[in-house]
DNA sequence: TATAGAACGGAATGGTTCGTTCCCATACTA
DNA sequence: TAGTATGGGAACGAACCATTCCGTTCTATA
C-alpha cells in the first residue's frame, strides 16, 4: 500500500512532507508580501489548518527565524554561485542580482528587520554573507566593471528595495522589479563615473534595523 | 495682555494656528515614515492631545485624504517649476527629481494607496498630474536627454521606491535616498542605451491599488 | 474490522492595539 | 464672572491576532 504505482500521495506520512512544503512557500510568499501578515494568512495561502503550522513551529517567531536563515542561505549561495562563475566579472555581477531578485534573496532577511530577536549563529552568518559579497565586488571593481565607491551595504539596499516594487500580479512584478534592476545596473556598471553622494550605509546602520 | 512684546504667542487662537501646523507637519513625518501609524503617534509626534487632533479632522480617514491631497499639490508645484525652469532639459529634470525626494512628494500619496477612498477631485488631480509629467518628460526626451523607454508610471516607482529607504535618522534617510536616486539618474541620462525590459507600469496598474 | 494515535481543520480564548468619544481643566471674551 | 473655544488624556468598544483546544479523519496494525 505504500509503494502505490503513482504516487506516495495518500497518507498522513505524505501528506505531511508535502505540508512541510507548502507551509515553507507560503509562509516566504506572504511574508514576502507582508512582512507583518497574521500566521492565518499563512495557512490558509498554504491551504491548510492553522495547526499544520503550529505543529512544525513553535511560534510565529520560530518560524520567522527559520525563513530569515533560510533566505541567508540561498543568498549565500548565490554569492557562491557567482564567485565560482568563471565568465568575465561584469557578466557574473549582473546575473548575480538578477538571480537574487527572482529567489527573493536578501528581501527577507531585511523586510523582517526586528520581528524577532537574532541568533548568534545568524549574526555570524550575515558576517560571512558580508565577506563572501565583499570578495564579490572586489573581484568586479578590479575587473574595471563596477564603481569604485559602491560597497556592500549599497548591494543590500538595492536588492532590500527592489523587492519593494510590488505590482501586479507576481510574474508582472517580478518583470517590473527586472526592469529596475537593468537600470541599476546600467548605472552600476559605469566604472568612472563621477562619485556618488554621501558614505555608503555601513554594517552597523543595516544591523541596527534589528537590535531596536 | 494680547500684546505682549515679545510673541503673539500666548492666546488660545494663536496657539491653534500653531497647532494647525504642528499637526500638519507630524501627521506628514508619522505616516511617511510608517502609514499605519496609530493617529496617537501623530498627536503625541505634534506634542499635543488627541483631541486636537479630533477638532481638526473629523476622522483619521479625513486626515489621510487631506495629506495625500496635499501631497498631489506639493508635486505638481514641482512639476510646474521644472517645466518652467529654462535651464537645460537634463538639469531641469534631474533638479525636478531631486526636489521631489526633498518634500516626500509622490511618497504619501502611494504609501497611503488602498487606505482612503478616493474622491473624484483627487482622481482629476491625478490625471493633471499625470499629463504634466507626460510633458515633462516628453521635452527631456525630445532634448535628448532621457532614455526613450521611461514613462511616467516609471517616474512615479522610482520615486516611490526611494522614499522606502529609511535608514538612520532623518538627516541619515534624505542623504541615502539622494545616493540611490544620483545612481538612477545616470542610468536615465544614457539616452541611447537597450531597451528596459517589460512594459513600464501603466496608469491603471498604478491606480490599481487605490480600488481594492 | 476494530482501535490507537498521528495529523488536521478551524472555532474559541485572551490579550493587545487603536479609532473615537467623553469629561474636565484652562484660557480667553464680553 | 458666566460663557465659550481649545486641549489633554483617560475610557470605551471594536477589531485583530497569536495560540490553544477539541472533535474529526485517515493509516497502520492486530
Amino acid at each position: 500500500m505504500e509503494t502505490k504505482t503513482q504516487a506516495p500521495m495518500s497518507g498522513r506520512k505524505a501528506q505531511a512532507a508535502r505540508n512541510d512544503e507548502l507551509i515553507r512557500d507560503a509562509a516566504r510568499a506572504v511574508f514576502t508580501a507582508d512582512p507583518g501578515a497574521p500566521i492565518s494568512a499563512v495557512a490558509e495561502y498554504a491551504g491548510v489548518g492553522i495547526s499544520a503550522l503550529y505543529r512544525r513551529y513553535k511560534s510565529k517567531e520560530e518560524l520567522l527565524q527559520r525563513l530569515a536563515d533560510d533566505g541567508m542561505d540561498r543568498y549565500l549561495a548565490q554569492v557562491q554561485t557567482a564567485l565560482d562563475d568563471d565568465r568575465d566579472a561584469w557578466t557574473a555581477f549582473a546575473d548575480f542580482m538578477r538571480s537574487c531578485l527572482d529567489i527573493g534573496a536578501g528581501s527577507l532577511t531585511m523586510r523582517l528587520a526586528g520581528s524577532f530577536p537574532v541568533t548568534d549563529e545568524m549574526a555570524q552568518k550575515g558576517r560571512d554573507i558580508h565577506m563572501a559579497t565583499q570578495r564579490l565586488l572586489d573581484r568586479t571593481k578590479e575587473a574595471g566593471a563596477l564603481r569604485r565607491d559602491i560597497e556592500v551595504g549599497d548591494i543590500s539596499v538595492l536588492l532590500e528595495h527592489l523587492h519593494t516594487i510590488r505590482i501586479g500580479d507576481d510574474e508582472r512584478m517580478n518583470r517590473l522589479q527586472h526592469r529596475y534592476l537593468e537600470l541599476y545596473l546600467d548605472a552600476l556598471r559605469m566604472a568612472d563615473a563621477e562619485e556618488l553622494p554621501g558614505p555608503p550605509p555601513n554594517w552597523q546602520e543595516l544591523r541596527g534595523r534589528y537590535d531596536d
